[in-house]
RNA sequence: GCGGGUGUAGCUCAAUGGUAGAGCUUUUGCUUCCCAAGCAAGUGACGAGGGUUCGAUUCCCUUCACCCGCUCCA
Protein backbone atom coordinates (compact mmCIF):
# COMPACT_ATOMS: atom_id res chain seq x y z
CA UNK A 1 0.00 0.00 0.00
CA UNK A 2 0.85 3.66 -0.73
CA UNK A 3 1.31 6.01 2.12
CA UNK A 4 1.50 9.45 1.28
CA UNK A 5 4.86 11.25 2.94
CA UNK A 6 3.58 14.43 2.51
CA UNK A 7 0.03 14.82 0.44
CA UNK A 8 0.36 18.92 -1.42
CA UNK A 9 3.22 20.63 -0.95
CA UNK A 10 2.30 23.92 0.15
CA UNK A 11 4.93 25.87 -2.05
CA UNK A 12 3.43 26.28 -5.14
CA UNK A 13 6.20 27.56 -7.69
CA UNK A 14 4.43 29.86 -9.69
CA UNK A 15 7.39 28.93 -12.95
CA UNK A 16 7.18 25.13 -12.29
CA UNK A 17 2.78 25.98 -13.34
CA UNK A 18 3.84 28.03 -16.12
CA UNK A 19 6.56 25.65 -17.50
CA UNK A 20 3.76 22.71 -16.58
CA UNK A 21 1.06 24.59 -18.73
CA UNK A 22 3.20 24.87 -21.69
CA UNK A 23 4.86 20.89 -21.37
CA UNK A 24 1.29 19.60 -21.20
CA UNK A 25 -0.46 22.04 -23.81
CA UNK A 26 -2.47 24.05 -21.91
CA UNK A 27 -0.93 27.50 -22.28
CA UNK A 28 1.53 28.64 -24.93
CA UNK A 29 2.70 32.14 -25.53
CA UNK A 30 1.37 33.41 -28.71
CA UNK A 31 3.53 33.77 -31.73
CA UNK A 32 6.48 31.62 -29.52
CA UNK A 33 8.02 30.95 -33.24
CA UNK A 34 8.88 34.42 -33.64
CA UNK A 35 9.88 35.07 -29.57
CA UNK A 36 6.40 36.08 -28.62
CA UNK A 37 4.39 39.05 -28.19
CA UNK A 38 4.30 40.49 -24.89
CA UNK A 39 1.21 39.63 -22.56
CA UNK A 40 0.01 37.67 -25.31
CA UNK A 41 -1.11 34.30 -25.27
CA UNK A 42 -2.49 30.81 -26.34
CA UNK A 43 -4.52 28.03 -25.36
CA UNK A 44 -3.53 24.40 -26.01
CA UNK A 45 -5.35 21.89 -26.50
CA UNK A 46 -6.04 21.25 -22.93
CA UNK A 47 -6.27 24.60 -21.95
CA UNK A 48 -8.66 25.35 -24.42
CA UNK A 49 -11.31 22.81 -22.92
CA UNK A 50 -10.56 23.57 -19.63
CA UNK A 51 -11.61 27.60 -20.35
CA UNK A 52 -14.38 26.35 -22.42
CA UNK A 53 -15.59 23.98 -19.59
CA UNK A 54 -15.26 27.25 -16.86
CA UNK A 55 -17.55 29.39 -19.77
CA UNK A 56 -19.62 26.83 -19.79
CA UNK A 57 -20.20 26.68 -16.42
CA UNK A 58 -20.71 30.18 -15.60
CA UNK A 59 -22.81 30.66 -18.50
CA UNK A 60 -25.16 27.66 -17.42
CA UNK A 61 -24.99 28.98 -13.93
CA UNK A 62 -26.52 32.15 -15.20
CA UNK A 63 -28.85 32.10 -17.60
CA UNK A 64 -30.18 28.30 -16.80
CA UNK A 65 -29.67 27.43 -13.41
CA UNK A 66 -30.41 31.36 -11.51
CA UNK A 67 -33.32 31.93 -9.97
CA UNK A 68 -33.79 35.52 -11.40
CA UNK A 69 -34.62 36.23 -14.85
CA UNK A 70 -31.04 36.13 -16.65
CA UNK A 71 -30.36 35.94 -20.44
CA UNK A 72 -27.67 35.78 -22.41
CA UNK A 73 -26.54 37.76 -25.34
CA UNK A 74 -23.17 37.58 -27.77
CA UNK A 75 -22.20 41.26 -28.84
CA UNK A 76 -19.94 42.38 -31.70
CA UNK A 77 -16.57 43.15 -30.88
CA UNK A 78 -16.48 46.06 -33.27
CA UNK A 79 -18.94 49.16 -31.90
CA UNK A 80 -19.62 52.34 -33.11
CA UNK A 81 -17.30 54.81 -31.98
CA UNK A 82 -19.58 57.07 -30.34
CA UNK A 83 -20.05 54.28 -27.79
CA UNK A 84 -16.88 54.84 -25.99
CA UNK A 85 -17.81 58.74 -25.81
CA UNK A 86 -20.66 57.61 -24.12
CA UNK A 87 -19.05 55.07 -21.82
CA UNK A 88 -15.97 57.75 -20.73
CA UNK A 89 -13.20 55.14 -22.43
CA UNK A 90 -12.29 57.87 -25.25
CA UNK A 91 -11.83 61.13 -22.57
CA UNK A 92 -10.60 59.27 -19.47
CA UNK A 93 -7.37 57.88 -21.57
CA UNK A 94 -6.20 59.85 -24.43
CA UNK A 95 -4.46 61.99 -21.99
CA UNK A 96 -0.60 63.02 -23.04
CA UNK A 97 0.78 62.30 -20.25
CA UNK A 98 4.89 62.69 -19.19
CA UNK A 99 7.04 61.15 -16.62
CA UNK A 100 9.49 62.61 -13.96
CA UNK A 101 13.15 60.08 -14.15
CA UNK A 102 14.11 60.76 -10.81
CA UNK A 103 10.88 60.27 -8.97
CA UNK A 104 9.18 58.39 -11.41
CA UNK A 105 6.08 59.61 -11.06
CA UNK A 106 3.50 60.27 -14.05
CA UNK A 107 1.55 63.60 -14.54
CA UNK A 108 -0.75 64.36 -17.06
CA UNK A 109 0.93 66.80 -18.91
CA UNK A 110 -2.05 69.58 -18.95
CA UNK A 111 -2.51 69.02 -15.25
CA UNK A 112 1.42 69.36 -14.19
CA UNK A 113 1.20 72.58 -16.69
CA UNK A 114 -1.99 73.95 -15.01
CA UNK A 115 -0.39 73.30 -11.18
CA UNK A 116 2.34 75.75 -12.98
CA UNK A 117 0.30 78.51 -13.50
CA UNK A 118 -1.66 78.15 -10.87
CA UNK A 119 1.30 78.62 -8.59
CA UNK A 120 2.40 81.72 -10.63
CA UNK A 121 -0.51 83.12 -9.82
CA UNK A 122 -0.72 82.56 -5.98
CA UNK A 123 2.71 83.86 -6.13
CA UNK A 124 2.10 86.76 -8.21
CA UNK A 125 -1.00 87.96 -5.98
CA UNK A 126 1.60 86.75 -2.84
CA UNK A 127 3.78 90.32 -4.19
CA UNK A 128 0.42 92.40 -4.77
CA UNK A 129 0.06 91.91 -1.35
CA UNK A 130 3.34 92.65 -0.35
CA UNK A 131 3.15 95.89 -2.54
CA UNK A 132 4.93 95.06 -5.53
CA UNK A 133 2.92 95.58 -8.35
CA UNK A 134 5.13 95.04 -11.00
CA UNK A 135 6.53 91.57 -9.94
CA UNK A 136 2.56 90.72 -9.40
CA UNK A 137 2.01 91.49 -13.52
CA UNK A 138 4.51 89.79 -14.74
CA UNK A 139 3.81 86.47 -12.80
CA UNK A 140 0.02 87.10 -14.45
CA UNK A 141 1.87 87.63 -17.85
CA UNK A 142 3.52 84.46 -17.19
CA UNK A 143 1.18 82.36 -16.21
CA UNK A 144 -1.65 83.75 -19.14
CA UNK A 145 1.54 83.17 -21.43
CA UNK A 146 2.65 79.54 -20.23
CA UNK A 147 -1.68 78.94 -20.03
CA UNK A 148 -2.11 79.76 -24.02
CA UNK A 149 0.84 78.44 -25.63
CA UNK A 150 -0.08 75.26 -23.89
CA UNK A 151 -3.63 75.54 -25.32
CA UNK A 152 -2.27 76.09 -29.09
CA UNK A 153 0.57 73.37 -28.50
CA UNK A 154 -2.60 70.72 -26.97
CA UNK A 155 -4.58 71.89 -30.38
CA UNK A 156 -1.66 70.99 -32.20
CA UNK A 157 -0.74 68.00 -30.66
CA UNK A 158 3.15 69.22 -30.67
CA UNK A 159 4.18 67.30 -27.71
CA UNK A 160 7.58 67.93 -28.31
CA UNK A 161 6.65 71.85 -28.18
CA UNK A 162 4.79 70.97 -25.06
CA UNK A 163 7.68 69.21 -23.74
CA UNK A 164 10.06 72.62 -24.50
CA UNK A 165 7.63 74.85 -23.04
CA UNK A 166 7.67 72.68 -19.52
CA UNK A 167 11.48 72.91 -19.68
CA UNK A 168 12.13 76.39 -20.68
CA UNK A 169 9.59 77.68 -17.54
CA UNK A 170 11.35 75.04 -15.04
CA UNK A 171 8.56 73.40 -14.59
CA UNK A 172 9.57 70.44 -11.50
CA UNK A 173 8.22 67.53 -10.28
CA UNK A 174 6.52 68.10 -7.05
CA UNK A 175 8.33 65.07 -5.59
CA UNK A 176 11.48 65.14 -6.88
CA UNK A 177 12.28 68.39 -7.46
CA UNK A 178 14.08 68.06 -10.64
CA UNK A 179 13.10 69.03 -13.99
CA UNK A 180 14.03 65.92 -15.75
CA UNK A 181 11.50 64.40 -17.77
CA UNK A 182 11.19 62.22 -20.37
CA UNK A 183 8.84 62.52 -23.49
CA UNK A 184 5.42 63.02 -23.76
CA UNK A 185 3.78 60.28 -24.60
CA UNK A 186 0.13 59.37 -25.15
CA UNK A 187 -1.17 56.34 -23.41
CA UNK A 188 -4.21 55.05 -24.72
CA UNK A 189 -5.48 51.51 -23.42
CA UNK A 190 -8.19 51.09 -26.35
CA UNK A 191 -6.52 49.43 -29.32
CA UNK A 192 -7.64 51.38 -32.58
CA UNK A 193 -8.41 50.22 -36.34
CA UNK A 194 -10.04 51.27 -39.31
CA UNK A 195 -13.17 50.84 -40.57
CA UNK A 196 -13.90 50.91 -44.35
CA UNK A 197 -11.42 50.00 -46.87
CA UNK A 198 -10.50 53.75 -48.16
CA UNK A 199 -8.07 54.55 -45.96
CA UNK A 200 -8.78 58.21 -46.11
CA UNK A 201 -12.27 58.04 -45.75
CA UNK A 202 -12.08 55.30 -42.84
CA UNK A 203 -13.41 56.19 -39.64
CA UNK A 204 -11.38 54.70 -36.75
CA UNK A 205 -13.12 52.21 -34.62
CA UNK A 206 -11.83 50.49 -31.39
CA UNK A 207 -11.59 47.34 -29.80
CA UNK A 208 -13.82 46.87 -27.14
CA UNK A 209 -11.79 47.62 -24.03
CA UNK A 210 -14.78 45.91 -21.98
CA UNK A 211 -17.80 43.64 -22.81
CA UNK A 212 -20.42 45.40 -20.79
CA UNK A 213 -20.77 48.13 -23.13
CA UNK A 214 -22.61 45.94 -25.22
CA UNK A 215 -25.23 44.81 -23.09
CA UNK A 216 -26.10 48.40 -22.25
CA UNK A 217 -26.58 49.27 -25.90
CA UNK A 218 -29.04 45.63 -26.50
CA UNK A 219 -30.59 46.79 -23.00
CA UNK A 220 -33.75 47.83 -25.32
CA UNK A 221 -33.34 45.13 -28.00
CA UNK A 222 -33.35 42.62 -25.38
CA UNK A 223 -35.75 43.99 -22.88
CA UNK A 224 -38.49 44.28 -25.38
CA UNK A 225 -38.02 41.41 -27.72
CA UNK A 226 -37.98 39.20 -24.60
CA UNK A 227 -40.38 40.74 -22.50
CA UNK A 228 -38.10 41.15 -19.98
CA UNK A 229 -39.53 42.75 -16.45
CA UNK A 230 -37.23 44.56 -13.95
CA UNK A 231 -35.46 43.38 -12.12
CA UNK A 232 -33.57 41.35 -14.88
CA UNK A 233 -30.11 40.68 -15.97
CA UNK A 234 -28.25 40.08 -19.27
CA UNK A 235 -24.85 37.81 -19.70
CA UNK A 236 -22.62 37.86 -22.43
CA UNK A 237 -18.94 36.59 -22.48
CA UNK A 238 -16.27 38.01 -25.17
CA UNK A 239 -12.75 39.15 -25.16
CA UNK A 240 -11.74 42.77 -24.59
CA UNK A 241 -9.09 44.46 -25.13
CA UNK A 242 -6.85 46.87 -23.56
CA UNK A 243 -3.40 48.15 -24.00
CA UNK A 244 -1.44 47.54 -20.75
CA UNK A 245 1.18 49.79 -20.17
CA UNK A 246 2.76 46.94 -17.95
CA UNK A 247 1.25 43.80 -18.46
CA UNK A 248 2.63 40.71 -16.11
CA UNK A 249 2.29 37.66 -14.21
CA UNK A 250 1.30 35.27 -17.06
CA UNK A 251 -2.34 34.81 -18.29
CA UNK A 252 -3.08 37.34 -14.86
CA UNK A 253 -3.28 40.77 -16.64
CA UNK A 254 -3.35 40.50 -20.69
CA UNK A 255 -3.88 42.19 -23.67
CA UNK A 256 -6.25 40.45 -24.89
CA UNK A 257 -8.36 38.70 -22.30
CA UNK A 258 -11.75 37.16 -22.01
CA UNK A 259 -14.65 38.65 -19.76
CA UNK A 260 -17.95 36.97 -18.06
CA UNK A 261 -20.19 39.85 -17.55
CA UNK A 262 -23.95 39.89 -15.95
CA UNK A 263 -25.54 43.66 -15.87
CA UNK A 264 -28.64 42.98 -14.08
CA UNK A 265 -31.46 45.86 -14.22
CA UNK A 266 -32.77 47.24 -11.14
CA UNK A 267 -35.41 49.61 -9.85
CA UNK A 268 -33.70 52.75 -8.90
CA UNK A 269 -33.09 52.98 -4.80
CA UNK A 270 -32.69 49.31 -4.63
CA UNK A 271 -29.04 48.65 -6.09
CA UNK A 272 -27.99 48.47 -2.75
CA UNK A 273 -29.90 45.17 -2.09
CA UNK A 274 -29.17 43.68 -5.37
CA UNK A 275 -25.13 44.78 -4.46
CA UNK A 276 -25.25 42.73 -1.78
CA UNK A 277 -27.49 39.43 -3.39
CA UNK A 278 -24.98 39.70 -6.26
CA UNK A 279 -21.67 39.86 -3.60
CA UNK A 280 -23.16 36.59 -2.05
CA UNK A 281 -24.17 34.85 -4.70
CA UNK A 282 -20.70 35.12 -6.64
CA UNK A 283 -18.59 34.25 -3.92
CA UNK A 284 -20.99 31.20 -3.23
CA UNK A 285 -20.62 30.29 -7.32
CA UNK A 286 -16.44 30.47 -6.95
CA UNK A 287 -16.47 28.01 -3.71
CA UNK A 288 -19.02 25.81 -5.72
CA UNK A 289 -16.71 25.48 -8.39
CA UNK A 290 -13.95 23.66 -5.81
CA UNK A 291 -12.28 27.11 -4.90
CA UNK A 292 -11.72 26.87 -0.68
CA UNK A 293 -13.24 29.48 0.80
CA UNK A 294 -10.07 31.05 2.73
CA UNK A 295 -8.15 31.46 -0.44
CA UNK A 296 -10.92 34.07 -1.18
CA UNK A 297 -12.16 37.56 0.02
CA UNK A 298 -13.85 40.88 -0.37
CA UNK A 299 -11.72 44.34 -1.21
CA UNK A 300 -14.30 47.32 -1.43
CA UNK A 301 -13.12 50.29 -3.57
CA UNK A 302 -12.44 53.30 -1.76
CA UNK A 303 -11.90 55.44 -5.09
CA UNK A 304 -14.71 54.44 -6.86
CA UNK A 305 -14.60 55.01 -10.79
CA UNK A 306 -17.13 57.47 -12.56
CA UNK A 307 -19.62 55.13 -13.18
CA UNK A 308 -20.08 53.52 -9.82
CA UNK A 309 -21.46 54.31 -6.47
CA UNK A 310 -20.42 51.09 -4.71
CA UNK A 311 -18.28 48.65 -6.11
CA UNK A 312 -15.90 45.85 -4.68
CA UNK A 313 -13.25 43.16 -5.61
CA UNK A 314 -13.90 39.51 -5.07
CA UNK A 315 -9.60 38.37 -4.68
CA UNK A 316 -8.37 35.01 -4.65
CA UNK A 317 -4.86 34.55 -3.24
CA UNK A 318 -2.95 33.12 -6.51
CA UNK A 319 0.95 32.27 -5.88
CA UNK A 320 2.20 36.02 -5.99
CA UNK A 321 -0.50 37.73 -3.66
CA UNK A 322 -4.31 38.44 -3.33
CA UNK A 323 -5.53 39.95 -6.46
CA UNK A 324 -8.84 40.74 -8.29
CA UNK A 325 -10.95 37.47 -9.98
CA UNK A 326 -14.32 38.95 -10.18
CA UNK A 327 -15.44 42.73 -9.80
CA UNK A 328 -19.02 43.74 -8.27
CA UNK A 329 -19.89 46.81 -9.11
CA UNK A 330 -23.27 49.15 -8.88
CA UNK A 331 -23.17 51.33 -11.98
CA UNK A 332 -26.19 53.03 -11.25
CA UNK A 333 -28.11 54.41 -14.31
CA UNK A 334 -24.79 56.12 -15.68
CA UNK A 335 -24.18 53.76 -18.66
CA UNK A 336 -28.12 53.77 -20.00
CA UNK A 337 -28.37 57.61 -19.29
CA UNK A 338 -25.13 58.60 -20.71
CA UNK A 339 -26.51 56.60 -24.21
CA UNK A 340 -29.56 58.19 -23.96
CA UNK A 341 -27.89 61.54 -24.01
CA UNK A 342 -25.35 60.54 -26.57
CA UNK A 343 -28.19 58.66 -29.04
CA UNK A 344 -30.37 61.03 -28.21
CA UNK A 345 -32.64 58.37 -27.66
CA UNK A 346 -34.79 57.36 -24.50
CA UNK A 347 -33.71 54.64 -23.14
CA UNK A 348 -36.63 53.44 -20.02
CA UNK A 349 -38.53 51.29 -19.05
CA UNK A 350 -42.30 51.51 -17.83
CA UNK A 351 -42.59 49.41 -14.84
CA UNK A 352 -45.86 48.56 -14.13
CA UNK A 353 -45.49 47.09 -10.35
CA UNK A 354 -47.64 49.09 -7.93
CA UNK A 355 -45.27 50.99 -5.35
CA UNK A 356 -46.08 51.14 -1.71
CA UNK A 357 -49.11 53.87 -2.34
CA UNK A 358 -51.28 51.66 -4.85
CA UNK A 359 -49.32 53.86 -8.02
CA UNK A 360 -47.22 52.01 -10.86
CA UNK A 361 -43.68 52.89 -10.44
CA UNK A 362 -43.81 54.10 -13.74
CA UNK A 363 -41.30 55.22 -16.51
CA UNK A 364 -37.48 55.60 -15.05
CA UNK A 365 -33.78 54.49 -16.14
CA UNK A 366 -33.16 51.17 -14.61
CA UNK A 367 -29.92 51.18 -12.04
CA UNK A 368 -27.22 47.99 -12.68
CA UNK A 369 -25.73 46.05 -10.47
CA UNK A 370 -22.31 44.51 -12.81
CA UNK A 371 -21.01 41.15 -12.08
CA UNK A 372 -17.77 40.99 -14.44
CA UNK A 373 -15.20 37.96 -13.86
CA UNK A 374 -11.99 37.52 -15.70
CA UNK A 375 -12.42 34.12 -17.41
CA UNK A 376 -8.49 33.73 -17.82
CA UNK A 377 -7.95 34.70 -14.14
CA UNK A 378 -10.45 32.38 -13.18
CA UNK A 379 -8.44 30.17 -15.34
CA UNK A 380 -5.43 30.27 -13.32
CA UNK A 381 -7.12 30.45 -10.08
CA UNK A 382 -8.21 26.56 -10.71
CA UNK A 383 -4.84 25.40 -12.58
CA UNK A 384 -2.96 27.00 -9.46
CA UNK A 385 -5.04 25.10 -6.63
CA UNK A 386 -4.89 22.37 -8.86
CA UNK A 387 -1.46 22.17 -9.41
CA UNK A 388 0.35 19.47 -7.17
CA UNK A 389 4.11 18.11 -7.11
CA UNK A 390 3.49 15.24 -4.69
CA UNK A 391 6.02 12.64 -3.23
CA UNK A 392 5.88 9.97 -0.95
CA UNK A 393 7.28 6.40 0.23
CA UNK A 394 6.73 3.55 -1.24
CA UNK A 395 6.63 -0.03 0.86
CA UNK A 396 10.07 -0.55 -0.14
CA UNK A 397 11.17 2.34 1.62
CA UNK A 398 12.09 4.36 -1.75
CA UNK A 399 10.60 8.08 -2.73
CA UNK A 400 7.91 7.90 -5.53
CA UNK A 401 6.38 11.15 -7.16
CA UNK A 402 4.25 12.65 -9.14
CA UNK A 403 2.82 15.95 -10.89
CA UNK A 404 -0.85 15.72 -10.91
CA UNK A 405 -3.13 18.73 -11.54
CA UNK A 406 -6.19 18.14 -9.25
CA UNK A 407 -9.08 20.09 -11.27
CA UNK A 408 -12.69 18.84 -10.16
CA UNK A 409 -13.69 16.07 -12.14
CA UNK A 410 -16.86 18.38 -13.71
CA UNK A 411 -14.20 21.26 -14.86
CA UNK A 412 -10.77 19.07 -15.90
CA UNK A 413 -10.37 18.83 -19.69
CA UNK A 414 -10.56 15.40 -19.87
CA UNK A 415 -12.92 13.13 -17.74
CA UNK A 416 -11.86 9.55 -18.55
CA UNK A 417 -8.85 7.54 -20.36
CA UNK A 418 -9.57 4.19 -21.37
CA UNK A 419 -6.24 2.04 -21.31
CA UNK A 420 -6.27 -1.86 -22.31
CA UNK A 421 -3.37 -2.72 -19.96
CA UNK A 422 -1.25 -4.33 -23.00
CA UNK A 423 -2.40 -3.62 -26.92
CA UNK A 424 -3.13 -7.51 -27.95
CA UNK A 425 -5.25 -10.72 -26.44
CA UNK A 426 -8.04 -8.63 -27.71
CA UNK A 427 -7.98 -6.39 -24.93
CA UNK A 428 -8.04 -2.89 -27.54
CA UNK A 429 -11.19 -4.73 -28.79
CA UNK A 430 -13.17 -3.99 -25.88
CA UNK A 431 -11.27 -0.61 -24.48
CA UNK A 432 -12.71 0.40 -27.93
CA UNK A 433 -16.09 -0.41 -27.81
CA UNK A 434 -16.20 1.29 -24.39
CA UNK A 435 -14.69 4.16 -25.98
CA UNK A 436 -17.64 4.11 -28.83
CA UNK A 437 -19.86 3.97 -25.95
CA UNK A 438 -18.94 6.78 -23.31
CA UNK A 439 -17.45 9.48 -26.04
CA UNK A 440 -20.92 10.21 -27.00
CA UNK A 441 -21.53 11.46 -22.84
CA UNK A 442 -17.81 13.28 -22.23
CA UNK A 443 -14.46 13.83 -23.67
CA UNK A 444 -12.89 10.53 -23.44
CA UNK A 445 -8.59 9.37 -24.12
CA UNK A 446 -7.77 6.59 -25.25
CA UNK A 447 -4.25 5.02 -24.70
CA UNK A 448 -2.78 1.69 -25.40
CA UNK A 449 1.33 2.61 -25.28
CA UNK A 450 3.54 2.31 -22.22
CA UNK A 451 3.27 0.35 -19.37
CA UNK A 452 0.34 1.07 -17.57
CA UNK A 453 1.98 3.10 -14.54
CA UNK A 454 3.85 5.37 -16.94
CA UNK A 455 0.04 5.91 -18.77
CA UNK A 456 -1.00 7.27 -15.50
CA UNK A 457 1.52 9.55 -14.29
CA UNK A 458 0.82 10.85 -17.73
CA UNK A 459 -2.89 11.36 -17.08
CA UNK A 460 -2.27 12.78 -13.73
CA UNK A 461 -0.16 15.40 -15.47
CA UNK A 462 -2.83 16.70 -17.74
CA UNK A 463 -5.67 16.06 -14.72
CA UNK A 464 -7.47 13.65 -16.67
CA UNK A 465 -10.53 12.45 -13.50
CA UNK A 466 -10.34 8.91 -13.46
CA UNK A 467 -8.80 5.90 -15.92
CA UNK A 468 -10.01 2.36 -16.29
CA UNK A 469 -8.04 -0.60 -17.10
CA UNK A 470 -8.97 -3.56 -19.04
CA UNK A 471 -7.13 -6.56 -19.00
CA UNK A 472 -7.28 -10.13 -19.24
CA UNK A 473 -10.02 -10.75 -16.36
CA UNK A 474 -11.84 -7.96 -18.06
CA UNK A 475 -12.88 -10.67 -21.01
CA UNK A 476 -13.40 -13.23 -17.82
CA UNK A 477 -16.22 -11.74 -16.06
CA UNK A 478 -16.87 -8.27 -17.37
CA UNK A 479 -15.17 -6.25 -14.89
CA UNK A 480 -12.55 -3.49 -15.08
CA UNK A 481 -10.54 -1.24 -12.57
CA UNK A 482 -11.39 2.31 -12.25
CA UNK A 483 -8.42 4.29 -10.55
CA UNK A 484 -9.40 7.53 -9.19
CA UNK A 485 -6.70 10.52 -10.14
CA UNK A 486 -6.29 12.61 -6.69
CA UNK A 487 -5.90 9.54 -4.29
CA UNK A 488 -4.32 7.05 -6.82
CA UNK A 489 -7.38 4.72 -5.22
CA UNK A 490 -8.55 1.45 -7.58
CA UNK A 491 -11.21 -0.52 -7.61
CA UNK A 492 -12.88 -3.15 -10.15
CA UNK A 493 -16.30 -2.32 -11.07
CA UNK A 494 -18.81 -3.94 -13.71
CA UNK A 495 -17.80 -2.72 -17.21
CA UNK A 496 -21.29 -2.24 -18.46
CA UNK A 497 -21.74 0.30 -15.36
CA UNK A 498 -18.33 2.74 -16.06
CA UNK A 499 -20.36 5.35 -18.25
CA UNK A 500 -23.40 6.00 -15.87
CA UNK A 501 -20.15 5.91 -12.79
CA UNK A 502 -18.62 8.59 -14.29
CA UNK A 503 -21.77 10.44 -15.93
CA UNK A 504 -22.24 10.39 -11.87
CA UNK A 505 -19.36 11.68 -10.71
CA UNK A 506 -18.68 14.41 -13.11
CA UNK A 507 -22.32 15.47 -12.42
C1' G B 1 7.84 53.15 -17.24
C1' C B 2 12.32 52.41 -13.62
C1' G B 3 15.75 48.84 -11.35
C1' G B 4 17.54 43.68 -11.00
C1' G B 5 17.81 38.71 -13.13
C1' U B 6 17.28 35.07 -17.13
C1' G B 7 17.37 33.03 -22.33
C1' U B 8 21.49 26.14 -25.15
C1' A B 9 16.52 19.95 -27.45
C1' G B 10 9.57 19.39 -25.12
C1' C B 11 11.82 19.49 -19.71
C1' U B 12 16.39 19.80 -16.37
C1' C B 13 21.33 20.83 -16.98
C1' A B 14 26.72 20.78 -19.31
C1' A B 15 30.86 22.36 -22.36
C1' U B 16 33.47 25.59 -25.82
C1' G B 17 36.67 32.00 -29.67
C1' G B 18 37.27 26.48 -34.21
C1' U B 19 29.27 25.37 -35.53
C1' A B 20 27.54 21.58 -29.09
C1' G B 21 27.11 16.60 -24.76
C1' A B 22 23.97 14.11 -21.23
C1' G B 23 19.58 12.48 -18.32
C1' C B 24 14.41 12.53 -18.63
C1' U B 25 10.67 13.02 -22.46
C1' U B 26 9.09 11.77 -27.32
C1' U B 27 8.82 8.34 -31.97
C1' U B 28 9.33 3.12 -34.11
C1' G B 29 10.00 -2.11 -33.11
C1' C B 30 10.55 -6.17 -29.61
C1' U B 31 9.29 -7.38 -24.70
C1' U B 32 5.88 -6.49 -20.72
C1' C B 33 -0.43 -8.77 -16.47
C1' C B 34 -1.94 -2.43 -12.55
C1' C B 35 1.46 3.22 -10.64
C1' A B 36 7.35 6.74 -14.73
C1' A B 37 10.34 -1.63 -16.02
C1' G B 38 13.94 -3.65 -19.97
C1' C B 39 16.49 -3.98 -24.99
C1' A B 40 17.41 -1.80 -29.90
C1' A B 41 17.10 2.17 -33.30
C1' G B 42 15.60 7.32 -34.35
C1' U B 43 14.06 12.74 -33.95
C1' G B 44 15.43 17.04 -31.61
C1' A B 45 18.78 23.18 -29.37
C1' C B 46 22.75 27.87 -28.85
C1' G B 47 15.72 33.68 -28.75
C1' A B 48 16.59 37.45 -33.03
C1' G B 49 19.62 41.23 -35.65
C1' G B 50 24.20 43.70 -36.13
C1' G B 51 29.49 44.47 -34.87
C1' U B 52 34.71 42.82 -33.66
C1' U B 53 37.42 38.42 -35.64
C1' C B 54 40.33 34.21 -40.52
C1' G B 55 36.31 32.12 -37.51
C1' A B 56 31.18 34.06 -32.45
C1' U B 57 26.65 29.82 -28.98
C1' U B 58 30.97 32.14 -26.30
C1' C B 59 33.28 39.07 -26.55
C1' C B 60 30.53 43.98 -27.62
C1' C B 61 25.95 46.67 -29.12
C1' U B 62 20.81 46.60 -30.22
C1' U B 63 16.34 44.10 -29.97
C1' C B 64 12.55 40.38 -28.47
C1' A B 65 10.52 37.60 -24.58
C1' C B 66 10.00 35.89 -19.60
C1' C B 67 10.67 36.19 -14.04
C1' C B 68 11.24 39.42 -9.43
C1' G B 69 10.75 44.36 -6.92
C1' C B 70 8.76 49.35 -7.44
C1' U B 71 5.10 52.07 -10.27
C1' C B 72 0.38 51.94 -12.82
C1' C B 73 -4.34 49.57 -12.95
C1' A B 74 -10.91 53.24 -16.01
Amino acid sequence: MIIFADMAKEINNFSEIISHCKEYGYIFQSSELYDGLAAVYDYGQMGAQLKKNLRDSWWKSMTQLNENNIVGIDSAIFMHPTVWKASGHVDSFSDPMIDNKDSNKRYRVDHLIEAFVEEQLAVGSGQRALGNEADAVKKEQLAKEVLAQMDALLAATDYAGLKTLIETNNIKCSVSKTCNWTDIREFNLMFNTKIGAVADEADTIYLRPETAQGIFVNFLNVQKSGRMKIPFGIAQTGKAFRNEIVARQFIFRMREFEQMEMQFFVRPGSQKEWYEYWKTERKKWHESIGIPAEKLRYHNHIKLAHYADMALDIEFEFPFGWKELEGIHSRTDFDLSQHATFSKKKIQYFDNDLNPEGKPYGNYTPFVVETSVGLDRLFLTVLSLAYQNETWLKDDGTEDSRVVLKIPAKLAPTKLAILPLLKKDGLPEIANELLKECKQSFHCFYEEKDAIGKRYRRMDAIGTAFCVTIDHQTKEDNTVTIRYRDDMRQERIALHEVKNLIEKLIA
